[in-house]
DNA sequence: TTGTACGCGTTATCAT
DNA sequence: ATGATAACGCGTACAA
């Protein structure tokens, strides 16, 4: 790779002033920009981004904190977050996090080191103060973090519309399968639920089980609540995957759905287009939080003077076969 | 964050004395060692990895180049990276290239004005004098890149093998939905296809069309093929993603799975478990192949010596629900 | 309008 | 055993 120096030496000026042409700074004599950038094509000259973060001391990097990518809802989170790093001229630096405090700080020093410019965070078990310490714009997606700044969906409201749906659809006896109680999205869909049918007089603390967001802890679930309480005829699971979970519990437990039980869950992902029957869900959009997170982040990056604020999107109804 | 000049002002040393602690290089007096961490610590001094890498001429990043990380396929390939990455201490970079030149040409560069170690390519059409020209070592991962290293499995045998299952489980009609033709994973597969079947006196040309590697590519086809072709009983589908898309065609067919169709695809991802019926698959070992094409990538980065040699990985029959 | 020289934070070489 | 300093490649005051 060329240096600005061999540039320099070809176009017989100095490094100023090829530095100069390739950043459109002050003032350059045509001619002489004409012979800079006859060299810079020659040589095929790039400028070594290290060089430039080391003199700025900030990166065009843009770094993206999940729990783990192999969880279905994710990719498409991460597909945002990409794209829209990539159109302002950011790297993009997956982390998986497993929700494992270590690893997250590791991380976190790390890109730190690398002097990252922002980052982007779905959960975080990262002490407050350390994140705080950090000089660093970061913004919570998906579920919030204390007080900083967020991209979610309105879970609550959405759990109960998911939970009147179920109810509108016929369903008497609806339980709900929760996510893990140290996530924001989790608990206030739970929330919702309770909010939903907490004070009827059929609700009992035995309909709301944890499936901790994962396929098997609903799976599992579903099989102890129906085995004990043969009378749910609904359940809303608070994620997709968890909603899959529970379909496949269905089959195994030879309970047609939705004739014997109905089943709602929460994302919108494509698992439960595919499924059999396919899943009634609360969908959101994915992408777009995605992307306005990442937005937000690069605003912040550029434009530190600005007042940003939460923003909080809509989930919809998308009815497919798992309620009547 | 504190800079090395901070650390030794304040432990009373040079510069060079705390860069010798830091790196363990050198004689250092056991005193003045002792001084040094003391002020490290106190500082909570990280080495700014941006001056190392300028000064290096080489930054610890590794890059995972795929076309879309929302296709299932890729998720637990680019975790495999990733953790194998974070193991040597690299920092992974993901990025989705929509098998797109402009794109991969884009990404590359920009990776290489940031001195990227190494990359990790699944899939490019970026032409191979570019990629000889470029001083970044390079391995080609599930699918191979003209003569560079790579790590894939075995295709044309796994396919020979897909197709004897279904002949074996009593298919006397089967069709074959391949993929992309320059990928070549895909045209392996349609290899083995032809070498299993292609002469069979039943066999015809048209039981033979591309899929695209997507769910709507092989919907599409398999609705097409059966109503052109309503003795065909057993589908193999190139993979996984397209076996559930031939799944859901036959489900849209009203045709029984595995009693009217038989269907087999290749991969062995996760959304082969969760249709109804589960999908019969050839299953590869991805993780294992992406750990593997990170071993050997950091390998060569800090090991240029040595020889390198491409892998071929055993697939293996995953016998779910839509084979007999 | 252009060039010189310094600084960004490290590491490695050469003295001491 | 330790310190001073050049060098990595770039951007920007400041000088010319």
């Amino acid at each position: 790779m060329a240096t600005i120096r061999e540039v320099a030496k070809l176009a017989g000026v100095s490094v100023a002033t090829v530095s100069r042409v390739m950043n459109k700074n002050g003032y350059i004599n045509d001619k002489t920009k004409e012979k800079v950038e006859a060299a810079i094509k020659e040589l095929d000259y790039r400028p070594n981004d290290v060089a430039r973060t080391l003199f700025k001391g900030t990166s065009k990097m843009i770094a993206l904190f999940v729990p783990d990518i192999m969880n279905p809802f994710f990719p498409k989170l991460a597909r945002a977050v990409e794209d829209t790093a990539n159109k302002s001229g950011y790297t993009f630096i997956l982390c998986n996090t497993d929700n494992d405090q270590e690893k997250e700080m590791k991380y976190l020093h790390t890109l730190l080191q690398k002097t990252i410019g922002g980052v982007v965070m779905v959960s975080s078990s990262i002490p407050l103060e350390t994140l705080n310490k950090v000089n660093v714009p970061i913004v919570a997606l998906d579920r919030e973090i204390a007080d900083m700044i967020s991209v979610t969906v309105n879970n609550r409201t959405g759990a109960i519309e998911a939970v009147r749906h179920l109810q509108e659809t016929g369903c008497k006896r609806i339980a709900h399968i929760s996510g893990p109680e140290d996530t924001t999205s989790a608990v206030e869909r739970k929330k919702g639920y309770l909010e939903a049918v907490g004070q009827e007089n059929w609700f009992s603390e035995e309909y709301l089980i944890p499936g901790e967001y994962t396929f098997d802890g609903a799976y599992q679930a579903t099989k102890e609540l129906i085995k004990k309480h043969p009378e749910i005829d609904g359940i809303f699971a608070a994620n997709d995957l968890m909603g899959v979970g529970v379909l496949k519990a269905a089959e195994a437990l030879d309970l047609r759905v939705p004739e014997d039980l109905s089943v709602i869950g929460y994302d919108g992902i494509e698992l439960g287009e595919i499924t059999t029957p396919a899943l009634t869900t609360m969908g959101q959009p994915i992408y777009e939080i995605g992307k306005r997170a990442a937005e937000i982040i690069i605003d912040r990056m550029e434009n530190n003077q600005k007042e940003f604020a939460s923003e909080q999107y809509n989930v919809q109804l998308i009815h497919r076969q798992s309620t009547k």
